[in-house]
DNA sequence: TGCATTTGACCAAT
DNA sequence: ATTGGTCAAATGCA
């Protein structure tokens, strides 16, 4: 099983590094196509040892998918439900509802088909940071003084309904694990409670597009309806000052403890819908010690998240429901978590810390 | 033209 | 000094 689990780890590491020179080798697709024959093939040959495999007593979640093992038809639901989302976070998928997330057609670029036209043409790379950052950085670069807005049709959205944190300040949505910059505020026609508008903190610094909307529900007052627009690429860009450590060894008996401790689906995209029975039926939080002892979270990511996020740089890893690459994740969690503290996984199982404060009324 | 969205200056909190 | 909220005004869209 160790062997095994080191080939789905060599094969998540692969994919990693395929991922953050896709720029590079967009203009090489011999490479890219064995870039991903190779990655294929490690987890062919994974999915074939699991597929040998007798005794899965020990993986029950990490393995049920990969080696088609019988799970729940919930439990089932939910890795599929988890990992769809991730896939939106990613792709910027269009106004998905939480509660039964829409029909995603894979086709296309990296496999998915966007909910919107892609109106920049070739000149604009789904989901892919180094370009789109490319562009806007032309746009800022314009003397011009005209202000430069995006039209507002270039942009992609995916719609959320999330519920109030049950604990603490229930004026404000739930933390989604990423920094935002409150920059408006306004009263909509037709609508009782005014909607206000959020930028990612990093929009400055690394060209970081995404924004989002949070307005209360008139009909449900502590539910909220969060518009997405466009993705993060702060924590992705190639231009990011800090670059995550080099991959230390990861041990056979790292993994080992690491996959029969944590449940997969917290492992792999940490994605979490707040109503979801499944979810929650579904984290086991009796298993965080475990995880917390293995030091994942070294380096950067724990103490930013932790502290409230407002030094969020943009390398970090962060999982919530907008995780990104949720098979990336896996890795991650493993290579990049740096350093040091004994409870640097804590922010992996914390997300009831709200960093936002009431906001007061404009009249505008 | 009205409304929604964004900008940028200003200010308070840390 | 930095970060983030507020607010008037500018801008885009239907």
């Amino acid at each position: 099983m160790e062997e095994t689990l080191s080939h789905i780890v060599r094969g998540c590491k692969l994919a990693r590094e395929l991922e953050s020179n896709i720029p590079n080798l967009a203009k090489q697709p011999r490479m890219l196509a064995k870039s991903c024959d190779e990655i294929m093939k490690i987890f062919g040959t994974a999915k074939e040892r699991l597929n040998a495999q007798d005794d899965h007593s020990a993986y029950p979640y990490m393995f049920a998918q990969a080696s088609g093992m019988e799970t729940s038809g919930e439990m089932q639901e939910w890795l599929k439900t988890s990992y769809l989302q991730a896939l939106q976070a990613q792709y910027g998928l269009t106004e998905s509802k939480v509660g039964g997330i829409e029909p995603v057609t894979l086709s296309g670029h990296p496999g998915f088909e966007l909910g919107g036209r892609d109106r920049e043409g070739s000149a604009r790379s789904t989901g892919s940071g180094g370009e789109f950052q490319a562009m806007e950085g032309s746009d800022s670069g314009n003397s011009n003084s005209q202000r430069l807005r995006r039209r507002k049709d270039d942009i992609r959205k995916r719609k959320e309904t999330v519920a109030a944190p049950r604990i603490g300040n229930t004026d404000i949505p739930p933390d989604d694990n990423f920094t935002w910059r409150k920059y408006g505020q306004k009263e909509i026609l037709g609508s009782k409670y005014p909607r206000s508008y959020y930028r990612c903190t990093h929009q400055k610094l690394y060209n970081c597009p995404a924004k989002k909307q949070v307005q209360r529900l008139e009909h449900d007052p502590f539910m909220f309806d969060i518009t997405y627009i466009d993705d993060h690429t702060c924590h992705k860009s190639a231009t990011a000052p800090s670059v995550p450590p080099p991959p230390p060894e990861v041990t056979p008996e790292m993994i080992q403890a690491t996959t029969a401790q944590l449940p997969m689906g917290r492992w792999l995209s940490m994605e979490l819908k707040p109503t979801g029975e499944a979810a929650n039926a579904f984290v086991d939080h009796s298993q965080v010690q475990m995880h917390v002892d293995l030091g994942l979270g070294e380096g950067s990511s724990s103490s930013m998240v932790g502290t409230g996020g407002s030094t969020a740089g943009p390398s970090m890893v962060r999982f919530g429901r907008e995780a990104e690459y949720p098979v990336v994740d896996l890795a991650d969690t493993m290579f990049n978590s740096g350093s040091s503290s004994s409870n640097s996984m804590d922010f992996l199982f914390t997300h009831t810390e709200e960093k936002w404060e009431p906001a007061g009324d404009k009249k505008n």
